[in-house]
DNA sequence: ATAATAGTGTCTTTTAGACACTATAGA
DNA sequence: TCTATAGTGTCTAAAAGACACTATTAT
């Protein structure tokens, strides 16, 4: 094909920011409010145009930034901030009604923060529990139906083993804390509901193989700080005691760091880091439920 | 940030595609020869601009089509041709020379193809073991039969076979006669290297836990041609007995369909298809090595 | 016959899952 | 004291890995 500057056409290219934290033992997500048209008013995803100059990582930091002061970090230092990656990209012809936008989503897993809702340049920020979002089994309002397909076999209709399938997972986003958070069923602005849900498909399936629950903690925490962002990432209750045997028999994936707290209560606990070990082989299994 | 449409930045927006499939023993992916300037005469992955009104899958699917006459589909169909899935976006500001370039790259996994250099608009597209693109460690190749990828034993009648085949330059002076294998260390053009290097490890990665592997086989296929589909893309040999049991001990991975084949040798085996079940859990284990 | 692949079964080792029990803090 | 969490050990069931062995074709 003629690779031709004069006839392609121009798009839009965003980044929108699927930034989950937990708090209060539920999932939470950032929300921003819209204050201008389409969907003004509606809750969404932060996000902003990519300038001509930066990479899409880098547009991502910075809206991260902007929106939450959260720095991201990948170099040597262990543990600093938040942990990025590309989610997934987005580009429906209609997906926003003003022009053609193609949005590159990012996925930002950030320890609870002390400062939760910085103002940058978006309007009212907030933690939204991700189960108000997202339709998921209903642990809230509805009769806790059981989990959709118990048995993954027979799950509907395979169709796209792609970004399709969506609510796949048993989990059921029970809000651990019944604390307030908005109603259930919020609708977010433009595919920004799809894009969450893609983004907290991958943080569910991303920790069962991998260290990146430890993105969810301090840059010291305990076995069983981290337990709890397993069982609130998966809305389920794992053993703590097979956890411990689990997390702290697979080399390399935590590195003790000498100290011990007592502020989960209790007998006191030995603090670590995450370890360079970023492959969790065999995988931790999600329970099926 | 306001959100001003006079005020974004342009981009051009287009779809690269790794296709990969499994030939004679060995993980291959489709290459093209590129015409123009910048890399011309190097190899490259195919692709092209995503058109104003079509999604991004969309523009994936018709690129693929025409440059291979492959057809993807996800309806019901159980299995009929290749599966695609959108991989990862690519948007360096200096990726491409010319201008502002963002690609949003996918996989496609395919069976072997009785005509698997189709001419679209491409010059010369090929198959290449990913060994020779990738500069692994040891030769991955399983089977060690690092077979060339150039047979013009099953050209199709149709279309031009190498129009590009030139070499003129000195990248690709690879053996299209096929008896010297592809020198290890061929550069694809712009990051197209990186690009593939990303949808082989998705393709590694995700038959672990899925039955994607099947994508590679033919509608129906036996255990035995499954199985080396597994150790072609991991580049390992598995015992066939426990990969056997495995696969068929999963309830709705395997569906049998029936009759039986002797076109691999040896004693008749039974004839399957991908069943229901997109999930393997717990999932197969690749060998460490 | 030999060679090739398909398929079943058996044994051992590893690991997940369930759960008893002890340890050390604060209220 | 009681209660909470941390951590260890033990038993069982499931599954992986390493084989032996039989079955059915082609040559």
């Amino acid at each position: 094909m003629p690779y031709d500057p004069s006839d392609f056409p121009p798009f839009a290219v965003t980044v929108d920011l699927v930034v989950l934290t937990v708090r209060r033992h539920a999932l939470c997500a950032l929300t921003v409010r819209r204050g201008e048209e389409p969907y003004r008013g509606q809750w969404a995803l932060p996000g902003g145009f990519v300038r001509t100059d930066e990479d899409l990582a880098t547009a991502a930091a910075r809206e991260l930034a902007e929106e939450t002061g959260l720095r991201t970090n990948e170099p040597g230092s262990g543990h600093s901030a938040a942990h990025l990656e590309q989610l997934a990209t987005y580009g429906d012809p209609d997906r926003d009604p003003r022009m053609r936008v193609v949005s590159v989503a990012h996925l930002v897993l950030a320890p609870d923060l002390p400062a939760p809702t910085p103002g940058g340049d978006a309007g009212g920020a907030q933690w939204t529990p991700v189960g108000a979002l997202l339709d998921e089994g209903g642990a809230r309002g509805a009769g806790d139906a059981a989990a959709p397909s118990a048995d993954t076999a027979g799950a509907p209709a395979d169709s796209a083993v792609s970004v399709e399938s969506g609510t796949g997972d048993g989990s059921g986003g029970r809000g651990e804390d019944g604390t307030s958070g908005p109603p259930a069923g919020v609708r977010l602005a433009f595919d920004h509901g799809r894009i969450l849900a893609d983004g907290v498909e991958r943080a569910r399936s991303k920790i069962e193989y991998s260290s990146l629950a430890a993105a969810f903690c301090p840059p010291e925490f305990t076995v069983g700080e981290l337990r709890r962002v397993y069982e609130a990432v998966w809305g389920v209750v794992l053993d703590p005691r097979n956890f411990h045997r689990k997390v702290t028999g697979t080399p390399g994936f935590l590195v003790p760091v000498g100290g011990t707290t007592t502020r989960q209560g209790g007998r006191p606990a030995q603090l670590f880091r995450a370890g360079g070990a970023t492959v969790l082989n065999p995988p931790m299994l999600r329970p099926e439920v």
